[in-house]
DNA sequence: TCCTGCAGCTAAAGCCGTTAGCCAAAAGCT
DNA sequence: AGCTTTTGGCTAACGGCTTTAGCTGCAGGA
């Protein structure tokens, strides 16, 4: 269900995705659909944490035994590859407060930045920055991954290439320079 | 018309803007927005080109006098400013295609892009890495402001502070280390 | 065996965007 | 001044979307 909601997400566009045509791809009429999801809010939460989680985990194997620029390269690949792969998963994450403190979301959030975590320990940072690091790290991956998304660099240089140079930026910057 | 679209999106969200609560705003009917607008993705992107030459000018104005990092700062700041002041209006910017060459937004596009590539001047980048440098300060930009428009930035450390760290982040990355 | 609850259905309401077609007033031309 | 055209508003109406209400059959446990 949520499965099949987040599939339909990634083909036709997040503000695309519509009850009716959910439906559709599962083979049941539309008001079925509320014995399983409280509405189309609730079901772009659930797919929202889906992306979480699966995310969480790309970027976690991703990065494993590889430490300092290595590991983030490999992050910044694995969370680039993933947005790019699922668009419509990743663009539910994006601008939805977390409810309740029980809410499964609040829990693949924070396996999501768990993973980010990891990569800053690969640098000798105070802890009191370590914050401040996460937080570049992901406004600026976040933002590459969104604006191409959205196909937001239209103009000519290899997308790829300012990829890479973004993240060799991020890695001279992160080792204090 | 459009300013009242802008405001109204402001207010309760781009998401949220739509003809009927537009109509209410100005005090007309809803069908007579259409002698003025085709459409409600028109008038989104009229928004959107509104945003983008507004936002080109309080950059452009900021970083008047300034070079290098003092720019850079300054720039960053006015940039989130306006994001922070202006949340509608600036989602309206993410995620258009640019229908004809004389659309007016590719030449707000093209303005607020310039007030980057000045801040850029600043720094003795070879030319081949003018655009990844461009993009970078894009992504990082963008992300942060959109994180924290959507309260992406739930826990503790203080966002002002997460923000000029990064800016000194991006500072260091453009000054070749 | 009976009964409870799950998972589907139809019908219908309400909101939104949009189009068609009408009409008055302002603006412009002779 | 008088006619004409454009402008900007209106009502009516359609189609699509989300969501609720209420019914029904069926599976699985008491």
């Amino acid at each position: 269900m949520v499965a099949a909601g987040a599939e339909l997400a990634d083909e036709v566009g997040l503000g695309a995705l519509t009850m009716g045509g959910l439906a559709e791809r599962v083979g049941v009429r539309t008001p079925s659909l509320y014995k399983h999801v409280a509405g189309q809010e609730d079901l772009v939460r659930r797919i929202a944490a889906l992306a979480l989680s699966e995310s969480a985990v790309a970027i976690g194997t991703a990065i494993q035994g590889l430490a300092g620029r290595d590991a983030l390269a490999a992050a910044a690949q694995a969370f680039r590859a993933y947005v790019l792969a699922h668009p419509g998963r990743y663009a539910a994450t994006v601008g939805l407060e977390p409810a309740g403190q029980d809410d499964p979301l609040v829990a693949a959030g924070v396996r999501a930045l768990a993973a980010f975590r990891a990569v800053l320990r690969g640098y000798d940072l105070p802890a009191a920055e370590e914050d401040h690091a996460l937080r570049t790290l992901r406004s600026a991956f976040h933002g590459f991954a969104t604006l191409q998304a959205a196909r937001g660099f239209q103009w000519s240089a290899d997308v790829d290439e300012s990829f890479g140079w973004m993240v060799d930026l991020l890695d001279r910057g992160l080792r204090r320079a």
